[in-house]
DNA sequence: ATCCAAGTACGAAAGTTTTCGTTGACATTA
DNA sequence: TAATGTCAACGAAAACTTTCGTACTTGGAT
């Protein structure tokens, strides 16, 4: 058995590993601190357990060599949004990426700016692609 | 207070849904034959269940005038993707559209045609918004 | 009338996710 | 060295999701 890739991480996992996308390798009081901000009643311990059950899962990369242990997350941050999006995709769109850019447009107001960045995308995509 | 509106639907939920979409109003037994073709080892009253609960979290409407109880979804299945999407965008790509479609095209082969329907939608788009 | 098939309702178990109290180890400092 | 603060570990409770067995109801066929 090769070992299953990293599950899909829940909702409150998902929050700790925005936290370590945007700050880099972070302690559970580091964590705990950034969350703190949005969320004031989150207990320090909460934190930590997840964070342990993150370790197990392997959605993160633990190193105690230093008694505060420093968690790093496995993938990154692209890797877990392509897996998420890929995954919506076949639950809610049927895998049809046009459906599914078609309602993210219409989810959220879009600037011009926005369109003319996702044009240009496109045309890299069909250089590179295809 | 307004009465919230309905919560983003769990898996299991999602699965039920996805039929109620594709072939309109259902019994709890045409559901359970459709996910059996997919899902052979799912029990009759898992289904009944779930569409008990979603009934009650207002994820479906149910007709009860018939022995059968006849569910349909609540919402339109572009409203419900429109929910998921907005969520998902939140929780994972910070409010961005633009990073959402970048991954969404890369998660995917995404074929020329679908490409250029997609250029389509954002011309229509940048007309009728912005 | 009785039996059977097809339904719903109910409750509980199993699984997963989120929460946090408590304990004990280790460090800092008074 | 004793008190204080910081940390990981653990276990368990609470909340939510998924599963299904069992009981009861109803309509139709014999």
């Amino acid at each position: 058995m090769p070992k299953r890739s990293a599950p899909r991480p829940t909702d409150a996992e998902l929050e700790i590993l925005n936290v370590l996308w945007q700050r880099g390798a972070c302690t559970v009081r580091d964590v705990h601190r950034a969350i703190s901000r949005t969320k004031p009643a989150t207990g320090y311990t909460t934190i930590l357990k997840l964070m342990q059950i993150m370790a197990e899962k392997e959605l993160v990369r633990r190193d105690e060599s230093q008694r505060a242990h420093v968690y790093e997350a496995r993938l990154a941050r692209e890797q877990t949004q392509r897996q998420l999006i890929g995954d919506l995709l076949e639950r809610a769109f049927d895998g049809s990426a046009t459906k599914l850019v078609m309602q993210a447009l219409s989810a959220k107001k879009t600037s011009a700016e926005e369109l003319s960045t996702i044009r240009e995308m496109l045309d890299e995509f069909e250089r590179g692609e295809s």
